[in-house]
DNA sequence: GATCGTCGTCGATGCGCATCGACGCTGACG
DNA sequence: CGTCAGCGTCGATGCGCATCGACGACGATC
């Protein structure tokens, strides 16, 4: 079927760019068009894509077989215009911390799936554009919403989410959180799991394999969340936590074995990080956790897998965060914006592979 | 200074919602605005923007003290509407391949930075959308160009690029690339150099450990673009190539050496993957590249630099990939689309970091 | 001093859609 | 058979900007 079929006593149709400007360009069919193919008016058209008047069905029919016929699809910047609305959602992504990639990615996937899924997009922006992105893509309407990754206790884009009006969903937990909604990993209560986790082995000791010391200068918030729970937790079931800083590597892993395996009962071991190298360093050392000593760690299920002894874990969910996140983010803008701000948590969980001798 | 401050007889001016529908709202300001506080016409407002006009410098001076004041930027979908320009670009990223996170974030933050830098932004499109995720932001006009990641030697989005009036930038080679806009690394001569390399050093055999059968599986061009291009070259040097597909997490790794390193002199060593636990694997078995076997890789400047000896490598730079799509990209948008589509390769360079021993 | 060209500015228009008020039409009810 | 209350549709309007044609002012030219 030709696109610039013509069914009524029109101009010409929407296959041809109108005048004479130069050659012949397709030009996408307006809702005019698929009113003049339907023999309806473009107000017509409208509301039954939008559903906001009562439409017989005899006419939705014809006006769904003219937008079939044309392959119409409303103009995004005609539509944010006249309805106040981009359906795009803002995802500020913080891209130095190569770290964190693959977690990144997935939480940016969730992100645009669930998006899709709701009929909306995603504007990327970079951390480094910093507050005044925020401000930038709300003044030129450019989108309805934002979700900001990655947020420090001290992060200038959280001040400014306050004066900011359409809805902004922070991933992280700044220093004064009143009145912004924030989502983040529960990591307080990972620390809890796993601490006593080792408390319930029996582990007096444990050694905690620690972020490096760079990544923790960044202000990436959680760490001193976690570090702190974890050390008031130890401080109740009576366990001494001591935390070694190094690098991820495997030379830093080696060094980290070589500070904490002395002679005598070896303590717990904590590891904050990917396992990868530690499991391979542990295998080569022939200690096996589970059986010569008490290993959890806090890692994705998918790292845990791989490792020669999967360790006893607490995973932080990308999807999870990014799910939740979403799902706030769309309902803040069904309500027009006056859910509560809050701080939304996703719940820790344990997910126990033997890595831990069990008493009893 | 407040904003709705008002220099000519107007109506109210920007700071508050017109009508009575309900609470103040903050509303941005627009060009009216800025006219009316500059006391020139809105067009003249457009022309000092755009520039398409001679401006006195008077005027122009008003209007930008006037923008200013008023912290005014476009409506990014009035813009869209009337100007039939949307300042954005598309990038389909290919989420499900979580191996190459590391390499796609670099290419995506290139992308965005440098679309930043020419007042672009970056609408995220995910591969799951497929072709009609492209056809869909062509007719909604959301974006001006785009740019998709990681396309297979049958991609259907590249059958569509064809169709499409917008510019296309597709990242990797399909089969039948007349008429598309290609960037690709250079694997081929990539695989050239590294296979002189070995040669040069005098290896009569080369063991290569290559991608892993589910990634070749998905049709990922550039793996059959290396193999034969080192085949052809390996023949023309009289080398013979031995091609080990395994896993590459560690145990994948010892197969391989297991299955290579026989009695007698040990084969030059081509590794087509981050040379992570290669290194290590060597390294427990007291070989050391450049002094008891020769060894490049095809890998990141930094993951080489990290390995206990670095090896001599080939880094397919993400960025420079992205760079190139991007320059490309605007000069296509600055043009109309008629440059000349073909084929730009990014060209392979060789680091020497003595792995190989040189003989002489 | 009249004419012409150029520079700088203005008013009007349209981009494609959402929305509002108006209105004709149908069926129910008195 | 007349009246009334929806229901379903239409025409008109405005969203904020870019662009076009028009035009006034000013200096140069004859």
């Amino acid at each position: 079927m030709r696109i610039d079929d013509d069914r009524l006593s029109g101009s010409s149709g929407p296959g041809a760019a109108r005048g004479a400007t130069g050659r012949t360009r397709r030009i996408a069919p307006t809702s005019k068009d698929v009113a003049r193919v339907a023999g309806v008016s473009q107000s017509t058209v409208s509301y039954v894509m939008s559903g906001k008047r009562p439409i017989s069905e005899r006419t939705r029919r014809l006006v769904l077989d003219a937008i079939e016929e044309l392959t119409y699809e409303p103009h995004a910047g005609a539509r944010a215009l006249a309805g106040r609305r981009t359906n795009v959602i803002g995802l500020m992504v913080p891209f130095h911390t190569a770290d964190a990639a693959s977690g990144l990615m997935a939480f940016a996937e969730e992100i645009a799936v669930v998006a899709r899924a709701h009929d909306h997009d995603v504007l990327m922006l970079t951390a480094a554009e910093g507050p005044s992105g925020l401000a930038r893509v709300e003044r030129r309407a450019m989108c309805d919403a934002v979700i900001a990754m990655e947020i420090a206790t001290e992060d200038p884009r959280a001040e400014l989410a306050r004066e900011l009006t359409m809805p902004v969903i922070l991933i992280g937990v700044p220093a004064r959180h009143e009145g912004l909604h924030c989502v983040d990993f529960d990591f307080e209560s990972a620390a809890q799991l796993l601490v006593d986790e080792l408390a319930d082995a029996g582990c007096r000791e444990v050694a905690v394999l620690g972020w490096a010391q760079e990544r923790a200068a960044l202000g990436i918030n959680y760490i001193p969340r976690f570090r702190e729970r974890a050390a008031a937790r130890a401080a109740e079931r009576g366990v001494r936590l001591r935390w070694v800083s190094t690098s991820h590597d495997r030379a830093g892993v080696e060094t980290y074995l070589d500070a904490v395996l002395g002679a005598g009962e070896p303590p717990g071991l904590l590891a904050l990080h990917s396992p990868h190298d530690l499991g391979a360093a542990l295998q080569q050392r022939g200690l096996v956790p589970g059986r010569d000593l008490d290993l959890v760690s806090l890692c994705t299920d998918d790292d845990a897998e791989v490792q020669p002894v999967p360790p006893t874990a607490v995973s932080p969910q990308p999807r999870d965060v990014s799910r939740l996140a979403m799902t706030w983010l769309l309902e803040l803008l069904d309500n027009g914006n006056d859910t509560p701000a809050e701080l939304r948590l996703v719940e820790a969980r344990l997910t126990r592979r033997g890595s831990v001798r069990r008493p009893g």
